[in-house]
DNA sequence: CGATTTTGACCAGCGC
DNA sequence: GCGCTGGTCAAAATCG
């Protein structure tokens, strides 16, 4: 467990290196008996640099074959030429150019059959590399899910009997042996494909309904209803993004009371369990939001998005405005975002983030995205329970993604939305003076030119899951078990910290010694008597 | 000229 | 029903 984020990150670059070894090899195989020979003829001509990598290689090949046909040309062209030149002479030296020029171009096309020959043998090779390549991403998140199971098992057996789970009754035991099977299943299931995403798209608003209807409160008070009927219809995105903005589940929402009263029909709906999962899940995301206080003079914090402004407003009791903005990466894109500066605080600016991100991001809006993403999963899993300890999945949760979150991640029980807050100001007044020195994140908070601004993407950098983690993280499901969204949240929690970790070497020792100090501490950590957490579940569910 | 911001209007929920 | 509030829209203005 102590290497697990080291062995992560290295069996990250070790996968990548068994990946790219062979590779690497097989294509020089190919490359160079394809092409290196003919490649000396022409390179020694052109004088091009023989010390290119394989990469490069790749590239001079389709530059060569190129050049061979603009070869192919020119000689074409100085045969027309001659040609030109030997009819105005005799008829029999037309005969002979028009000899030598038929074993020309034979020879030419022959060379250019060859050429393509190779292009031909160099695509299938790049195909079956790349399909090499995701074999070894998928077997690499299957080991890293049934690394986060193995962990969560671990913890289940430290932790104390009187977990919140125990009054869920003895059904969760079963269901906890349904979670540790099904979270790898669905890490597997988070590959490249986005093809659930329409899926998604595709699940009725009575199935949604149904599956809603069997949430606790909390998922279902956030009715957002603005966006239904003309309005969601004149929306911007298309019908099938627009499923995927969060303006979507509010129109189911109004078609369900929160009473939980359907519960079971949820529970009869096993076939299509998953599918609604999914759907319900990524609904739930959107409903929960990440507010994340962070001291600075900027306008807006830097999450490596891009952002447009759509609307203003001055809100009540604050003489700062809250500024609207809207993710513009990708079209339909439903995440939203709020910044408005602190009333008590000016120099603190609260962004709240909504929502999950429908497309790739760059590595720094990764960060920003899977900060949210685990910390609303954080939120969604510890609102099961009005129990709140150390043991609550919420507290684990927030300690997996800031070590330092005793004191740092609360969740609001009054907000109309069920949000956690990322508090990255580190007041002089915080609850825990010794936070700053004892956690590696904070020490690297507190470097100097360091902008506090900018943790979140620290905390959170690198996971590059999009809305097929998304889905992964928010698994938080009425009919689901509790265990499984804590699960699942800690997974995202730690891949993140593990994406951290491969993607930022300049992080990584203090990734991997906050990760190791979460992972030592799971398993004794009803000691801390600095938890301030406020972690309190919503207060319209209790 | 396209992208972004500004800003007033509009809408729906909620409390009284 | 009315007013308040939060959130969004969309036309105009601004920016690069």
């Amino acid at each position: 467990m102590f290497r697990f984020p080291v062995s992560l990150g290295g069996s990250r670059d070790e996968t990548r290196h068994d990946q790219i070894t062979p590779l690497d090899e097989r294509r020089v195989v190919v490359g160079e008996v394809d092409f290196f020979s003919d490649k000396r003829d022409r390179v020694s001509r052109e004088n091009i640099n023989d010390d290119e990598d394989d990469e490069a290689s790749k590239v001079h090949v389709k530059m060569e074959s190129s050049r061979v046909e603009d070869n192919d040309r020119s000689r074409d062209v100085n045969i027309g030429l001659n040609l030109l030149t030997a009819n105005t002479g005799s008829d029999g030296s037309t005969v002979d150019d028009g000899l030598s020029m038929d074993m020309e171009d034979k020879r030419v096309k022959f060379e250019n059959a060859q050429l393509q020959e190779e292009l031909k043998k160099m695509k299938i090779e790049n195909q079956r590399l790349r399909e090499m390549l995701s074999q070894a991403t998928n077997n690499f998140n299957s080991l890293q899910m049934q690394l986060v199971a193995v962990m969560r098992q671990q913890e289940q057996r430290n932790s104390s009997q009187d977990h919140l789970l125990a009054t869920e009754g003895n059904a969760e035991g079963s269901k906890r042996q349904e979670v540790q099977t099904m979270v790898p299943r669905q890490f597997m299931d988070l590959g490249p494909s986005s093809g659930a995403v329409e899926q998604d798209a595709e699940v009725s608003s009575e199935e949604r309904t149904m599956l809603r209807s069997g949430s606790p409160p909390l998922l279902l008070e956030n009715s957002n209803p603005r966006e239904t009927g003309k309005r969601l219809l004149g929306r911007e995105e298309s019908p099938e993004s627009e499923s995927n903005a969060w303006g979507n589940p509010n129109k189911v929402s109004k078609h369900n009371p929160p009473s939980g009263s359907n519960s079971s029909n949820n529970n009869n709906n096993n076939g299509n369990r998953n599918l609604i999962d999914q759907s319900a899940a990524e609904a739930t995301m959107r409903k929960a939001r990440v507010s994340v206080r962070a001291r600075s003079e900027a306008t807006m914090i830097t999450d490596g998005c891009q952002w447009r402004k759509y609307g203003q407003k001055m809100a009540k009791g604050n003489p700062c405005p809250r500024a609207y903005y809207r993710c513009t990466m990708a079209g339909g894109c439903p995440v939203r975002k709020q910044v408005q500066r602190c009333a008590e605080d000016r120099s603190i600016l609260i962004t709240t983030y909504e929502g999950n991100h429908n497309h790739p991001l760059p590595p720094a809006a990764m960060a920003m995205a899977s900060t949210t993403t685990a910390a609303a999963s954080m939120l969604l899993s510890g609102s099961v329970s009005s129990q709140d300890n150390l043991m609550n999945p919420t507290n684990l949760l927030a300690r997996a993604i800031l070590p330092c979150s005793s004191s740092m991640a609360t969740i609001s029980a009054s907000a109309p939305f069920p949000t956690i807050t990322l508090d990255l100001t580190n007041s002089p007044n915080g609850n825990n003076p010794n936070m700053t020195t004892n956690n590696p994140l904070m020490q690297f908070a507190q470097r100097p030119g360091f902008n506090p601004a900018v943790l979140p993407q620290v905390v959170g950098q690198g996971l590059y899951y999009n809305q097929q983690q998304s889905k992964f993280s928010g698994l938080q499901l009425p009919a689901q078990p509790l265990q499984m969204a804590a699960t699942s949240s800690m997974a995202e929690s730690v891949s993140a910290a593990s994406a951290a970790i491969a993607s930022d070497p300049n992080f990584a020792a203090a990734l991997a010694a906050a990760i190791t100090s979460i992972i030592n501490g799971s398993s004794h950590q009803n000691n801390n008597g600095n938890n301030t957490n406020r972690a309190t579940s919503n207060g319209d569910n209790i």
